[in-house]
DNA sequence: TACATCACTTAGGACTTCCACC
DNA sequence: GGTGGAAGTCCTAAGTGATGTA
């Protein structure tokens, strides 16, 4: 097919002989057989001990089963910062008293005078319970985890034998949104076979749902990927249970994804060429299109899909920023024509920064600004939608996140070559890897939360630092000493002395420098994650290539889970692959 | 063209497991 | 054997973008 007919011949011949390329369907057919067991239900409420009371202005209340189950839940989050804030209790308790009955709604007015507390202890020893469990006992448990992943956690499509990635449906809660959510502390309801839609194939053995339920809906779609899916009750969308990445047909997708990138590579320069022209374009939608795309491609940002208000936290990418996220400055930290960035992302991650942009760019922006209020769009004629055409028209299958995938991508490339230093021993080398994953991470701003135990670590580490340091010193010590010994003695016994203790000095000399160099790549790494670019963002044909060249092992540098999923790229890339 | 729906990828944090070190 | 902390896994929210519909 047209995707095939893309890449080279060598690796079409490599192709055939994977089993991820066994068969291609086309007209949008995923498989041709698909079956599996159904979804494994989140496990039954069970009530709380009669001992564990809940009380209401000081009194205690036996809350009906429903009204406690969801209790509970507000229960088990006492310690987070969440059922402090506002929005959190409202919703929280709105929905609560849904579930509860007449007279509970009666009394239960006011959740200032709810008492949680001993539910809260119930539950912090339970989770103690568990962790003091018997090493039988914990066998027990993981055995049966096992079964039931052999059982559930797996479906056959098209003759191999795939694992799933999420079997296991949503247990009931309270909706968690990332950011200042509109909908936080709203039940998350529970979700019963009634509302299960299955796709499997008609020839396959349809599963069975629980004794004495049925299913929404089966259906046989094989356009689709997804083997169970239902609708949520917080945003009314759709979730599913689809295969894991290691799957033929994941495997396949990640590949294509990475060919599209490469095929930007090769018109990426006529393309910036071209948007470049546009800036000076007489109409203004065509300009605010050529400056956003400036932006996605410098900058790496997202699309910025529309949102709608007041359903999900205020957040923004490229197309969706408005007046009040930037700042122009004529002149700012020595540099001329600044822009400065200051928005929430997604998952309301603060995006900052400032940067030089071209003269044409600045003047751009000026007139976009002109007579707008902050909160009006900075491209008022522009959306996701728009750029998208627009692209589409530039490179077959070229949309806005494909320039994500090609600037991280590239950029690590790039950097693996700058930093790679062929006389550094191994330990060296991996860093130098981390340093070229963190430029992208840095890039597509993939942040996180300092870990709470930073400092500590940190510390305990310098102390090791320290310490190794002083062995380093004796070690020197006593080298100096067995050298002396043998200038006087001149005997093998004296000989082979010196040998071994310069053997010993070497070995914490190595050691040391072994941590400094982990205490460099923790220091740097404290505010970044490199798992999110490293998973989805660069194309794991370098990474390997890189490996091999320099003679590193692919376990250094992508644990098993990650092996699996880039099993494709593994059997793929040798040490001449170019991005 | 606006809007809704759907399918799929991308994301950070919570939770669990593992392993080096005492 | 116990434990701290890193690594790995799980969870599910929050994006992107295609397509259908009025």
């Amino acid at each position: 097919n047209a995707f095939l007919q893309l890449n080279s011949n060598r690796a079409i011949s490599l192709f055939v002989c994977f089993r991820w390329e066994e068969e291609r369907y086309t007209d949008g057919v995923k498989w041709k057989f698909l079956e599996h067991k159904g979804p494994v239900f989140a496990p039954p409420y069970i009530p709380l001990p009669d001992k564990v009371k809940f009380y209401y202005d000081g009194k205690h209340m036996k809350l009906s089963p429903q009204a406690e189950e969801v209790a509970t839940f507000f229960g088990k989050m006492l310690d987070h910062e969440y059922t402090t804030k506002d929005i959190f209790r409202k919703n929280f308790f709105k929905d609560w008293r849904k579930e509860m009955k007449p007279e509970e709604k009666s009394t239960i007015v006011d959740l200032n005078k709810c008492d949680f507390e001993e539910m809260n202890q119930h539950f912090k020893d339970q989770s103690e319970a568990r962790k003091q469990m018997s090493k039988e006992e914990k066998l027990k448990l993981k055995e049966e985890n096992e079964k039931l992943l052999q059982e559930y956690g797996f479906c056959i499509m098209d003759n191999h034998k795939e694992r799933i990635a999420n079997f296991r449906i949503e247990p009931p809660g309270l909706f968690r949104g990332r950011g200042n959510h509109p909908k936080m502390g709203m039940l998350k309801r529970r979700i019963r076979p009634e509302d299960i839609i299955i796709n499997c194939s008609k020839d396959s053995k349809v599963p069975v749902p629980p004794h004495g339920h049925k299913w929404k809906t089966i259906r046989h779609d094989n356009k689709v990927t997804w083997l169970v899916s239902w609708t949520e009750n917080i945003q009314g969308s759709i979730k599913y249970i689809m295969l894991n990445p290691s799957s033929r047909i994941k495997g396949e997708k990640d590949w294509q994804k990475y060919e599209t990138a490469r095929r930007l590579k090769k018109c990426v320069d006529k393309i910036r060429a071209q948007y470049r022209e546009d800036w000076k374009s007489k109409e203004m939608k065509v300009r605010q299109r050529a400056v956003a795309l400036y932006f996605i491609d410098k900058l790496a940002l997202r699309a910025g899909n529309e949102k709608e208000e007041g359903e999900t936290a205020d957040t923004v990418g490229c197309c969706s920023l408005r007046v009040e996220h930037i700042k122009l400055h004529t002149e700012l930290d020595g540099q001329e024509y600044m822009v400065e960035f200051d928005f929430l992302g997604k998952d309301s991650i603060r995006y900052y920064n400032k940067v030089p942009v071209e003269k044409r760019v600045f003047k751009n922006l000026q007139l976009f600004m002109e007579n707008k209020q902050p909160e009006d769009d900075l491209f008022d004629r522009l959306n996701t939608s728009i750029l998208n055409k627009h692209l589409q028209e530039l490179m077959d299958g070229l949309t806005a996140k494909v320039f994500r995938t090609y600037n991280a991508s590239i950029t690590l490339q790039q950097q693996l070559k700058e930093l790679t230093n062929p006389d550094e021993n191994v330990a060296a080398k991996i860093l130098s890897y981390n340093r070229a994953n963190r430029a992208v991470a840095i890039l597509c701003n993939h942040q996180r939360a300092p870990p709470k135990t930073f400092e500590k670590s940190m510390q305990n580490l310098q102390t090791k630092i320290d310490a190794k340091k002083d062995q380093i010193g004796m070690a020197r010590r006593e080298l100096k000493g067995a050298k002396a010994d043998h200038k006087v003695k001149k005997d093998e016994k004296t000989r082979k002395s010196v040998e071994s203790k310069k053997k010993a000095l070497q070995r914490v000399e190595e050691q040391l420098m072994k941590l400094e160099v982990q205490a460099t790549d923790r220091e740097e790494n404290k505010q970044i994650a490199l798992g999110t670019s490293k998973l989805n963002y660069l194309d794991p044909r370098i990474s390997i290539a890189w490996c091999k060249k320099w003679d590193i092992q692919t376990e250094k540098i992508y644990n098993k889970t990650q092996r699996e999923k880039f099993a494709w790229a593994i059997d793929m890339a040798d040490e001449d692959y170019e991005f």
